[in-house]
DNA sequence: CGGTTTTGACCTGCGC
DNA sequence: GCGCAGGTCAAAACCG
């Protein structure tokens, strides 16, 4: 991660040359579709799910009527459990009683030794057990961010499905999110689709780590302001996404913005969530009566 | 060299 | 009380 050492806030890497490729280190692919593509692709995504999608929000609603009628999306805390599925997969069981979350991620191929979620918080970890009901190893992780944290972690592989990764947190985080914890939540796009951001215990800590990207082009710089950048008012990252200042010139330079704005807010799980809950809307609106499938 | 991971040992709770 | 399983500790190894 890089830290400012001057001034103490975090701060993207500067691509100090006149490609900006990649925006955040060499871990970055380059682009491999357009941002047209990757539209008609979550489009395509949405609508595939949308059915599975209005199914669980059916379900919820029998469930917890209260709890979808009158919490919105960032504020996932109350006395009833709640169960959200995004378009990325990730499942999220909350249980704000126990300060107990169980989040499901389906892992990559690529990554199917390692047993670890990125979601934004920097994890130690301190044991690791082969369980009875499973034959892939649990670890066990605490907050490495602030001593005091006394927030844990469990990481194990699903029984059933290798690729899924179960993670249950405990415990409320007592601090922020840091920048310095895992950069790589926002800027790893090949790891998007299994990363869920931990609001444990709905401490307001629903800022992505870092988020100001700042670039030097050729003497010009361009900042897009996220996270603690939040306007008043804005209800979601996706909103404060919209903050850019400074100068774009090249068609390249624009986008790569545009590209990053798009994997931003493709790693915002209240955006996620929102659009997921539009869609939905969008396919009830579109069932005149109980039982029609469009 | 300092932080992180690994891993065997130890502790604790629970069911019988 | 005993055994088992889950959870934690801590020293050594590893890594950047």
């Amino acid at each position: 991660m890089a830290m400012d050492s001057t001034n103490g806030e975090c701060s993207s890497p500067t691509a100090s040359a006149v490609g900006l490729l990649p925006l955040f280190g060499s871990s970055r692919p380059p682009p491999a579709e357009s941002l047209e593509e990757k539209l008609r692709r979550v489009s395509e995504e949405n609508r595939r799910l949308a059915p599975a999608l209005d199914a669980i929000l059916s379900a919820d609603r029998s469930n917890h009527p209260r709890a979808l009628a009158t919490s919105p999306p960032a504020q996932q805390q109350g006395n009833a459990a709640l169960t959200t599925q995004a378009a990325t997969g990730v499942v999220v069981t909350a249980e704000p009683r126990h300060k107990v979350r169980t989040v499901r991620a389906r892992a990559e191929p690529a990554d199917a030794d390692a047993n670890h979620l990125k979601d934004g918080y920097h994890w130690r970890k301190y044991g690791q057990k082969v369980t009875r009901d499973n034959p892939y190893p649990r670890a066990y992780f605490r907050c490495a961010y602030a001593p005091s944290c006394p927030v844990k972690k469990k990481v194990q592989r699903s029984a059933d499905d290798n690729l899924m990764l179960v993670a249950t947190y405990e415990g409320e985080h007592n601090h922020e999110q840091h920048a310095q914890s895992e950069y790589s939540y926002i800027n790893d796009a090949s790891t998007t689709s299994q990363q869920q951001q931990p609001q444990a215990g709905g401490s307001s800590s629903s800022t992505l780590p870092c988020s100001i990207i700042s670039i030097n082009s050729l003497g010009r710089t361009i900042t897009l302001g996220l996270a603690d950048q939040r306007r008043p008012g804005s209800s979601s990252n996706a909103e404060a996404a919209a903050v850019v200042v400074g100068e774009i010139v090249t068609p390249e330079l624009r986008k790569v913005l545009v590209d990053e704005l798009a994997s931003l807010l493709k790693n915002d799980p209240e955006f996620i969530e929102s659009l997921a809950t539009a869609v939905a809307d969008r396919v009830m609106e579109r069932i005149p009566a109980a039982g029609h499938i469009l």
